[in-house]
DNA sequence: AAAACCAACTTGTATGCACAAGTGGAAAAT
DNA sequence: ATTTTCCACTTGTGCATACAAGTTGGTTTT
């Protein structure tokens, strides 16, 4: 007996799959019947309709009573779907960095599936849930309330440890091992006060946020640069704030002591810099001449302000750009781990000023 | 003989799914073995198997061989997954109505899968195939070119067929049968125009885009306002552009001929409107004391501007609500044919002025 | 010419049997 | 006490057979 140690029904799905690859048989038409087959192959009817009945399953073949079994088409393969939870979609910053994502994924024949937490992580979990469910062949997230310990760091260890590629953006998860871009949130810190220390700034105020960890590395940066240069840091020269930057997290009475006590602000964010400015305005204050003012992400606000924005840049798209095609590297198997850091550059307009300069 | 019509192994299925789902028999346990319910259920091992092998298949059970046969951990339902193809992604209006989308879908436990178009029907192909692909329960679709014949028809047309809810965005496919939302674009061009008519102009210019049926329709309305009021369309007063509103698609001579004609300019859109008002301001006019200008849909750009545009607003997160509010009510089945469309309102600002003030 | 019928084909359901091959625990041998 | 062997159990592969039921096209009947 020559007998093989490969099942008789594997043989023919072989067949059977080869002939439709090749294009010998092509879509909607009728092949070989079964009983015809089984001649063919000297098996049994049985073992014919074992191997149709698996090719049925995998997408193969369709079978109609009475008429026949039948090719079926064949879809193109599937391009890979990256799965991208962030915090927001579609303000400030975000957009720009979506754009990014986007260009280089569709670039590559990627497909991007988004996710939205809105800083929640019930929401976070939710998302990650049916990406889950959805079997994206990557994920791509930015973790929602990033200064707090996250409740979704077990989901997260769970895909990772069944093998998709996950990358988490602007933030990391404390306590897990994982694949990273991040920006230099520290260097950022220091750029902007040395800017202003720089201008001969020694009573610089800064305003932070305070449950994001982009929030506490900024104001780290912050307190490293004035200590570099023997400056300690008087409290009345902070403010913290916790929540949504626009609404009523600061009170009024934290500006005034705030702009009492220094000649330049660094700011958490464009957001708080607009505010600010709308606040310094109403008390008759100028800038730059009063107040200098740098803040950090040089979104679209900082130029469409009266007064335009020093800021240090967020990168935005290329943040976009950078994790997508980071992300293309894991799924290609090219790399392993990918520990990016962005550093971040300041640009200089209108809304700082030497200090020796003013009136 | 008590003859069902229920095939045997149908019979054997429905019992094994009902011991799944009422948890007597619980994920990752050891089912009854083959011969045994065989047994008890009086056929034969052979038709047990034609039962077990489907419902390996439907993934409720698999087999081990030489150990037996086990329930399937069972995946929470998948969430419903809405693809989403845009022109655009992060820019202008995009941003804000994909937010709208997403808010209302993510509140009804749906999933958002974006694709891009960049305007060019290539990729808005590839997007629609990868989408049919994944298998996406419903589509939202804003045409790629909307003023010119669409060539992806054909796929749209097959995906209906298929069961598909398809919702068209912000414009229509030609010589198909759809749902949609749009606006009403003629309806916005009379409102601009009846505007400036109603301050008093009377040489009105209009620049508007040829190639998208937006533009076609708002131009419509910018001759209708003008045509019952009995001020026939002179040439020099419109500019017609095809391609990229910011790039070189209108010639400086086309400008300066439409300013020397006009006391008021009715402006495609936003971009359109800021660009003009810089060769405007170049020119040493003054807006709107010598030039008024009106634009359409009342981005970011109508407020940041040094003088602020009266503009017809787009309803932008409100649209992408209510497109997402529709395609719930389609998946829901509560509604068959969607024909939606929403009218746009005047916001006065300081770009218009009454001509009878002017110097 | 239309309707009814039938035969030959297809796949679908079902039984019975046989042996292969992986698993795990009990019994036997070391 | 440990290793080996073996047996009973599981699922996997395979054959022969039978009839049910849907489809098709040609033949016969009306």
């Amino acid at each position: 007996m020559q007998k093989n140690n490969t099942p008789k029904y594997q043989v023919l799905k072989a067949f059977i799959i080869e002939a439709i690859q090749s294009k010998q048989w092509l879509p909607h038409e009728v092949i070989t019947s079964e009983n015809v087959l089984a001649e063919q192959f000297t098996m049994s009817r049985h073992t014919v309709r074992q191997a149709i009945g698996q090719l049925t399953n995998e997408g193969w073949l369709y079978r109609v009573h009475g008429k026949g079994t039948f090719v079926q088409e064949q879809l193109p393969p599937a391009r890979k779907t990256i799965g991208v939870i962030t915090t927001y979609i579609s303000d400030y910053i975000f957009p720009a960095i979506i754009r990014g994502i986007e260009n280089v994924l569709s670039q590559n024949d990627c497909q991007l599936m988004l996710g939205c937490s809105n800083q929640q992580v019930d929401k976070e979990r939710q998302c990650l849930e049916s990406m889950r469910n959805q079997q994206v062949d990557g994920l791509i997230i930015e973790p929602a309330k990033s200064g707090m310990p996250n409740p979704n760091v077990d989901l997260i260890q769970k895909m990772i440890a069944d093998g998709l590629p996950v990358l988490t953006l602007q933030a990391c998860f404390d306590g897990l091992e994982h694949n990273y871009v991040i920006l230099d949130d520290v260097q950022a810190g220091v750029t902007a006060t040395k800017h202003l220390l720089d201008l001969g700034h020694r009573r610089i105020g800064g305003i932070f946020k305070a449950d994001l960890a982009q929030g506490q590395l900024r104001y780290k940066g912050f307190m490293d640069a004035q200590t570099k240069v023997g400056i300690s840091l008087a409290e009345e020269r902070v403010v913290l704030f916790v929540g949504d930057e626009t609404g009523k997290s600061i009170q009024t009475t934290q500006y005034e002591t705030l702009l009492q006590n220094v000649t330049a602000v660094v700011c958490y964010n464009d957001l708080v810099a607009v505010k600010l400015m709308d606040i310094i305005k109403e008390k008759g204050l100028k800038i730059p001449e009063d107040i200098s003012i740098v803040s950090f992400d040089d979104s679209q606000l900082a130029t469409f302000s009266e007064v335009k924005l020093t800021s240090v840049a967020h990168p935005m798209e290329a943040l976009g750009e950078k994790v997508a095609s980071e992300m293309l590297s894991l799924l290609a198997g090219t790399k392993d781990v990918v520990h990016e850091k962005m550093l971040l550059k300041l640009i200089k307009r209108q809304s700082s000023k030497a200090i020796d300069e003013r009136v």
